[in-house]
DNA sequence: CTAGGGTTAG
């Protein structure tokens, strides 16, 4: 469009910074921020509060943050996505005083706030301060009727506080279950190795009519893999062709997660093989993880040269390496892994 | 045209 001499407005603008932020392009967000002082947008709300959105989906919260310190009045939209975007970020207490400081201007929390704030409780594990965020919101909505996105919010919420059984009570407690709400649930039981409430709770889900996802079938297979099942995670494969959905890395890593925790590592490698798309750092670490506990170390080597040249390998890869090779690799290996520094690895090592 | 829910493993 601008190729074609036509300027971007707002609309154009607003709808860009979405596109960034949801693909975490931070580069061709930045060049937007320039665009809106090129066409003397700053001012504008809508702009300014999908920069907040754009900046926080991309990590850069400083960024973000000098944003909304700047704007003159911050409407619920700005607080909102500031709160949301520090809790997704992992940004907890800060999350949690902003949404105070919200209210203490005088501004009230809507549901939007309230899943932001709800995002940063789970994080935390803080289980008494999500059960007062639900009491609140019990009280706050006069029929009684919870926000099927809030319930969400809850239902994931106390599952990852452990409380299994307050989020079976929001959960049944709704009227209307979509698969997402559902699914919450499914991914709760999964983390916490309930294999037989999660096996049940998926029958009932298809006979309330509702479809699973590649979400709820990544829940089957990662409590199948914390449980060993192995001949039960290749028939949720079959199981998921017969649905059309592929798998992709993720169930993927299960299978070899499965394989690996059972010291299976020739099938583990069999499965690697079939793969259409390269393995990540990710399904390295994983298979990394097992060979120091199965205590073999050629095979640790091996996967180290293999992660190592994936250029996206990440800090995290080389904290499991380097837990393992004060176990039992050789010290001619720690000069390898020192010789990364200057890639992610100095990071963690230091 | 701006904000909110579920996603493996280590």
């Amino acid at each position: 469009m601008q190729k074609l001499g036509i300027s971007p407005n707002v609309i154009t603008i607003v709808c860009s910074l979405k596109a960034c932020g949801n693909t975490g392009n931070l580069s061709v967000g930045k060049k937007l921020h320039m665009d809106i002082i090129v066409e003397q947008l700053e001012g504008n709300p809508f702009a300014t509060n999908s920069l907040i959105y754009m900046y926080t989906k991309c990590g850069s919260l400083d960024e973000a943050w000098h944003i909304f310190e700047e704007m003159h009045s911050p409407d619920i939209i700005s607080w909102n996505s500031i709160i949301s975007g520090f809790a997704e970020q992992g940004e907890n207490e800060r999350a949690l005083a902003l949404s105070k400081q919200m209210q203490e201007q005088g501004l009230l929390p809507d549901n939007t706030t309230l899943v932001g704030v709800l995002k940063a409780v789970a994080n935390m594990e803080a289980f008494e301060h999500g059960r007062r965020l639900h009491a609140q919101v019990f009280h706050s909505c006069e029929d009684q009727s919870i926000d099927l996105i809030v319930a969400t919010a809850l239902v994931d919420m106390y599952c990852k506080c452990g409380s299994i059984v307050y989020a079976q009570q929001v959960f049944n407690k709704m009227e209307t279950k979509d698969y997402v709400l559902w699914t919450s649930l499914l991914t709760g039981y999964a983390q916490q190795g309930y294999s037989d409430l999660l096996f049940q709770a998926y029958d009932s889900m298809k006979a309330h009519g509702l479809q699973p996802t590649a979400v709820t079938f990544l829940s089957l297979l990662n409590v199948c893999s914390h449980a060993g099942l192995i001949n039960s995670a290749y028939s949720i494969l079959e199981v998921m062709c017969g649905y059309g959905i592929e798998p992709d890395i993720k169930h993927l890593n299960c299978i070899v997660d499965l394989l690996g925790r059972s010291g299976q590592f020739f099938l583990a490698f069999a499965v690697l093989e079939r793969l259409p798309i390269k393995p990540t750092y990710i399904i390295w670490s994983t298979i990394l993880g097992h060979c120091r506990n199965h205590s073999i170390s050629e095979l640790a080597q091996y996967v180290f040269e293999c992660a190592v040249s994936d250029e996206e390998v990440e800090s995290a890869f080389f904290v499991v390496m380097s837990n393992l090779s004060s176990e039992f690799v050789s010290e001619e290996y720690e000069d390898v892994l020192h010789s990364c520094y200057g890639t992610s690895a100095s990071s963690s090592l230091l």
